[in-house]
DNA sequence: GCCTACTATGTCGCATCCGACATACACTCC
DNA sequence: GGAGTGTATGTCGGATGCGACATAGTAGGC
């Protein structure tokens, strides 16, 4: 499946922008991976300044350990829904929220 | 069903804010709502800026007008990626989907 | 080495979301 | 009133995302 290898490859530290180029995403399919990707690192970095492992943040959640790993591995079974739930679940200010959308150009 | 009653609640135009409250949404969920109903409004209003139709806009992202309509309503059945598809489908400028978020506080 | 804490990956059954379709409603123009 | 255009609402079967669980990998302290 073409979803479940892009995120594979970004995962692995494919810098965005150039993953969706090259697996030939259209554009606003390739927009929205890019949004996603920049809210996913915030909302690992934003655990982690906060010093919370993943189950912590799941707990916050009602949620469960491997579904933040596969938030934060970008994996293709990830919502947006759930990648913003987790951003405002791990404490990020409205502020950080904004600056990750801003971040997707 | 709360969220459905939220949702019809804010089409018949309560004030972002004051609709997740009155149903005493916990904070987290709230934060969510207020951001999909900034984006919904976005959505509207850039179609129309473009002058398209909800058809329109349903071919331009493979989807149907039903859809659109129900995203516009802000219908529980519509989840955030869907949201950010239309807005991005309308054709929204990275300008105009920030200035969504900024205006969801 | 072993133990503990944290993170990653695969799978499964159930819930939710999807597009599609039908249909109703609202307006305008003729 | 009828035709045309745009929007709203309800429903349905199939697709996708969910939490949960098991399990494996990784790093540090002892």
């Amino acid at each position: 499946m073409k979803a479940k290898k892009l995120k594979r490859l970004q995962a692995a530290g494919w810098k965005s922008g150039s993953a969706a180029e090259f697996l030939g995403l259209s554009e606003p399919e390739a927009a929205l991976v890019e949004l996603k990707l920049a809210l996913v690192d915030a909302v690992r970095r934003t655990r982690q300044k906060r010093g919370m492992s993943q189950i912590d943040l799941a707990q916050r959640m009602h949620s469960s350990q491997s579904r933040i790993a596969k938030i934060e591995a970008g994996d293709a079974s990830v919502s947006l829904d759930l990648i913003v739930r987790a951003l405002i679940a791990a404490g990020a200010s409205r502020k950080e929220v904004e600056q990750a959308f801003v971040a997707m150009g």
